[in-house]
DNA sequence: ACCAAAAGCAATATATATATTACAAATGTT
DNA sequence: AACATTTGTAATATATATATTGCTTTTGGT
């Protein structure tokens, strides 16, 4: 796993779209991310982050691969 | 200031080539970052990171614009 | 089991991060 | 002040994040 974004967008039960709404970005985008097939740019990171409530350390340091 | 990018590294006194060539990007790209004309990776924030011996919130979270 | 919502996936298009090269400006050292 | 090193900046080129559309598969509730 290369980041948290799916289990603690689950744990808010928001759906991939909800958030991608949110953060301004598509569906798509959100999906890859979770899958960790995507390098995402800082800012969406920082939008992700504070949608769930959580620090960029939170959802994307030091991630056991 | 969009990232504390250019505080730690001078703190290092590492210079913005050597710093870009450990993390394998150019200088540019380290110059462009420090003046927040850029909206870098996150693998890059994380290789930034890494090298400075700071994690991401350090570098990048709630800095004061 | 059925059905609806959610998530996966794939193709093509677009925007932008990053590279490359070159030169100008600034900073530091003597 | 002179010089070397570092940093700023600008043009063009390339790679890749993200958008868009559409369809398939999975999941959860009844």
């Amino acid at each position: 796993m290369k980041n948290h974004v799916k289990i603690f967008r689950m744990k808010t039960s928001m759906t991939q779209e909800q958030l991608a709404r949110n953060v301004g970005v598509t569906r798509q985008t959100i999906g890859l991310i979770e899958k960790g097939m995507y390098n995402p740019s800082l800012n969406l990171c920082i939008a992700i982050a504070k949608q769930l409530n959580k620090t960029l350390d939170e959802l994307f340091w030091e991630v056991d691969e």
